[in-house]
DNA sequence: CGTCTATTTGAATGTACTCAAAAGCGGTGG
DNA sequence: CCACCGCTTTTGAGTACATTCAAATAGACG
């Protein structure tokens, strides 16, 4: 439940994020500004980071690993909101900025190394490094766009057409994502999945020699 | 195509809707600065205001009436990705903020008043009135938010849990918005929403057995 | 190696879809 | 005022895709 905290200083994964969305450098002073608002924490394999229902005023940055973002349904049933990778913001954004409990779980999926910040030092940022504020401002519209686009073309394709553009978009994501959180991720169950590659491949995964 | 322009002052749907969500007054310098900045425009029923495909750097609050925003998949069908009402922020944000290539169509369902800004001015305003950037970065955190949670009901609920917390959250919208396009913003075929809305009227609440 | 989890496969079921047509509703003009 | 027209909603019958339940197989890890 609590992460080790981490001496090294903080990569520079934070910096080329932001100089890389606002295409512009920041300066040694803003870097270091910013390093010490940031805390490194370690997380193991399948660590619950956030949980649906308690308070987390805190928000990641992952530095290096994978995470995954979750609801569960009455039945029990995961439904996957987003994976994380390096670069991506994750946590529960209303919980952060709200201060009221989590909609969403938050687990590493992999051993992960995540850049934190409280929210209390994230509103210092924007108002000590209007850079900052204005990467925050872009990183969260192209979150927004990007999950419009998800709700548009989840009306529009079926299961299969979904699984290609997403493995189309994310080659490697079959590689570091358990299947049956893909298909948690697609809106359809494991078996559902497993029966669409089959198909794709056009004969028995493994009976080929 | 082009809206004729109101020479009227514009409403304080704006600055109510600002002063309600960051909790704070403006003074009548930023209220005015602001006003200078938004035209108010009126568009009558059905008309595009924006049409995938097509850069538009102006986002739209809604003063009066309804819109709704869409995408028109490979088949002609239309999916509706946003309803618009009063206080509501429309448009195309990714088009918007990028200045490339609109992603969805933006139509009016009834006659309706809009206060239109440019991305140039919006800039403009986001610097001179800190209150407006903050009450901005709020809406957008709002809408991504909802979208999250959109994505989170389509997977959990059925058609008919869907239609049923929808009209419970948004009572009017049956009868503001044709049952069609209620359809295509639940993600089924208008077909199945008669079935289940027949199904829905046919079960007594509560029955006497 | 054995255990636990993940994936695959099968069979029956169900929900929403397609295609087709009828009925309802609202506005307009004869 | 009524007849007609266009658009929306309803209904019916057959179909497709994904689900559920159940079980076998494959993989990962200690």
């Amino acid at each position: 439940m609590k992460p080790p905290q981490i001496k090294a200083p903080v990569a520079n994964t934070l910096i080329r994020s932001i100089e890389s969305k606002i295409h512009q450098k920041l300066t040694d002073s803003e870097s270091l500004s910013l390093n010490q608002l940031f805390l490194p924490i370690q997380v193991g394999r399948k660590d619950r980071i956030v949980s649906e229902g308690k308070v987390c005023r805190t928000a990641y940055l992952i530095d290096s690993g994978a995470t995954h973002t979750f609801v569960i349904d009455n039945n029990g049933s995961v439904h996957t909101i987003q994976f994380g990778f390096e670069g991506y913001w994750v946590g529960d954004i209303y919980s952060f900025f709200s201060g009221k409990p989590a909609l969403f779980n938050l687990e590493s999926l992999e051993p992960a190394r995540l850049l934190s910040i409280k929210h209390d030092d994230f509103e210092k940022a924007c108002v000590q490094i209007p850079k900052f504020e204005t990467y925050w401002r872009k990183t969260i519209q192209n979150g927004y766009i990007g999950s419009l686009l998800r709700i548009a073309k989840g009306f529009s394709d079926d299961a299969e057409h979904r699984y290609l553009s997403l493995i189309l978009q994310q080659p490697d994501l079959p590689s570091r994502v358990p299947q049956y959180l893909v298909a948690s991720y697609l809106g359809i169950r494991p078996e559902s999945l497993s029966r669409i590659r089959k198909k794709l491949s056009g004969r028995p995964v493994r009976k080929i020699s």
